[in-house]
RNA sequence: GGCCCAUUCGUCUAUCGGUUAGGACGCAAGAUUUUCAUUCUUGAAAGAGCAGUUCGAUUCUGCUAUGGGCUACCA
């Protein structure tokens, strides 16, 4: 019988979440939904010393922005609460002393000076010091000791750790859903810590495979900076004796810095010149801001669209994904094997298609919070129209101000280029001319103006570049925008009288 | 250093042994246009190297090189 999918998207809140981590989350989230599974949201803050108030608000509104859904999780609840692992404490002692019992772990009472001091003398002697089969009988732990000397000692308050005993000389058979069959001799690797007692908290390795087995988890959807622990996290649920239910794991390639050269970091952003967080963060402990794409203007359905394909494709040349299609078509096994390099004008020519596409009442909706921040007050139909006309031009929804406020707005200034091209004697008296056409016209929308104005222009055998783009200088003031008789018929006949009247008055030609 | 993962145009990628190696971003040129854009057309642009398996390798295997990850009482 299959097993019914149940994911989880495990951050720390150890500071905002970046666009790696929306991507993990939107995959989990994505598997989840095309298998009517469930989709968990687990706050690993296990590390009381890298915890960072407000992160976990922050990785909360993210998702919810991005559109991605928790069906378990801190403020959604579950049945299988807590899902916060420092509220779930008193569950993982138990666990770590089952594998003491057992033989799989031991008690470790190195101090960190002590293990400091350790590392350096093998760095001095060229080696490696790897706490392994070994030295693990050498020094402080339950293995080399009498079994009285560490009940003193843990009954004393000396500090201690649980390690893993990691088998002397065993090959570990892994499969991974994206990358196959994997194996690693457990030589090469180390006993990682599983409990402290310092705080009374698991380390990831322990909380991870506690909570994935009582969540009754199935699948480990996860970046690849894990899979080196995979062998690690084989050995717990052996040792457990939960190899049964073991998960299926999946490591997703990493997102590679723009330039190539190391995984992205939280720091690249502003170096860069693109955000490497959904959304905008104030450190509250250093008080440095971050980017977001929501505040630069993004639309999280571009955002989700470009970050799918980023590691992932349909093997279709469908570009263009609302989160349903990406549900509906969505699999591990297109998942790409290598790294995958962050491209900002991708997400940029993302976002402008979203642009294109969207419709005026949406335009009208977002463009109006623009138009409200100028102090202007506008209908719905005139903001959505003037959104739509100029939205073909815009790639951000902050880029409309730039674009359309000439509709709402006489020029004030008249950009250098144009006046000197555009506003001689004879554009003048051309000018003067057209404004008493306009003057004449009873029906001012675009058809019926651009058929008389046209025909005037014919007449009189004028150029209809001079006329329209003089007739522009006017009513935008600068050498760009739509179709000159959009403009008129938006802004009406008198605007458009009052404004060639500005030009003429407060603007002398050149000769 | 050790272990693991990866390697197709500048970038993201398609190809599941036989293709003129396809698409997209970006770039260039042309067309369209009353301006600026948009749009359309076209173009330049790739199998890391060396062996092997095979009638035939981008595709399978090995080695080398390169890139990346991990190597904490962090996740």
């Amino acid at each position: 019988m299959e097993r019914k999918v149940r994911v989880r998207f495990a951050p720390s809140p150890t500071g905002p979440l970046h666009i790696g981590g929306v991507r993990t989350a939107l995959y989990n989230y994505l598997f989840a939904r095309q298998h009517g599974g469930t989709m968990i949201l687990r706050i690993e803050d296990t590390d009381s010393q890298r915890f960072v108030p407000g992160a976990e608000t922050y990785i909360m509104e993210a998702l919810q922005w991005c559109g991605i859904e928790i069906d378990e999780g801190i403020t959604e609840g579950g049945p299988y609460a807590p899902y916060r692992q420092s509220e779930r404490k008193a569950i993982y002692l138990k666990y770590a002393l089952q594998l003491v019992e057992a033989g799989w772990a031991y008690y470790a009472f190195d101090t960190a000076e002590e293990l400091n001091a350790l590392r350096a003398d093998f760095e001095a002697r060229g080696e490696t010091f790897a706490y392994n089969a070994t030295i693990r009988e050498k020094l402080a732990t339950s293995l080399s000791l009498p079994a009285t000397e560490v009940q003193r000692r843990i009954d004393c308050g000396d500090q201690w750790v649980i390690r893993f005993r990691m088998p002397e000389n065993e090959e570990i058979h892994m499969h991974d859903l994206i990358r196959g069959d994997v194996v690693v001799n457990t030589a090469t690797l180390d006993d990682k810590v599983l409990y402290k007692s310092a705080d009374a908290l698991p380390t990831y390795h322990l909380a991870n495979i506690v909570d994935d087995h009582l969540m009754e988890v199935s699948h480990v959807i996860r970046g690849e900076e894990w899979l080196p622990s995979l062998p690690l996290h084989y050995l717990l649920y052996k040792a457990f004796g939960w190899s049964d239910t073991q998960p299926e794991f999946a490591h997703l390639p990493l997102l590679l810095k723009p330039t190539g050269g190391g995984k992205l970091s939280k720091r690249d952003g502003d170096k860069m010149g693109f955000p490497v967080f959904p959304l905008f963060w104030t450190s509250p402990v250093t008080g440095e801001t971050a980017h977001g794409y929501r505040e630069d203007g993004y639309f999280p359905e571009a955002f989700i669209n470009m970050l799918a394909l980023l590691g992932w494709n349909p093997g279709t040349e469908q570009e263009m994904f609302s989160m349903d299609e990406l549900i509906q078509n969505f699999s591990l096994s297109r998942v790409s094997k290598s790294g995958a390099r962050f491209q900002p004008e991708k997400a940029k020519w993302f976002n402008a298609q979203y642009m294109h596409h969207k419709s005026d009442a949406e335009l009208a909706e977002l463009f109006q919070v623009i138009l409200r921040e100028h102090n202007i007050t506008a209908s719905n139909e005139q903001a959505g129209k003037a959104a739509s006309i100029m939205k073909e031009r815009a790639t951000f929804i902050t880029d409309l101000w730039d674009l359309a406020s000439f509709f709402f707005v006489a020029p004030s200034v008249y950009e250098e280029k144009q006046v000197k091209k555009y506003w001689k004697a004879e554009n003048a008296a051309i000018l003067r001319e057209l404004g008493s056409v306009l003057s004449d016209i009873d029906d001012f929308s675009l058809e019926n103006t651009e058929h008389i104005v046209h025909g005037w222009i014919e007449e009189k055998g004028y150029s209809l570049g001079q006329v329209m783009n003089t007739l522009r200088l006017a009513l935008v003031g600068a050498g760009k925008g739509p179709g000159m008789y959009e403009v008129t018929s938006f802004i009406g006949k008198e605007e458009c009288l009052k404004r060639i009247d500005n030009l003429m008055t407060n603007l002398q030609p050149t000769a």
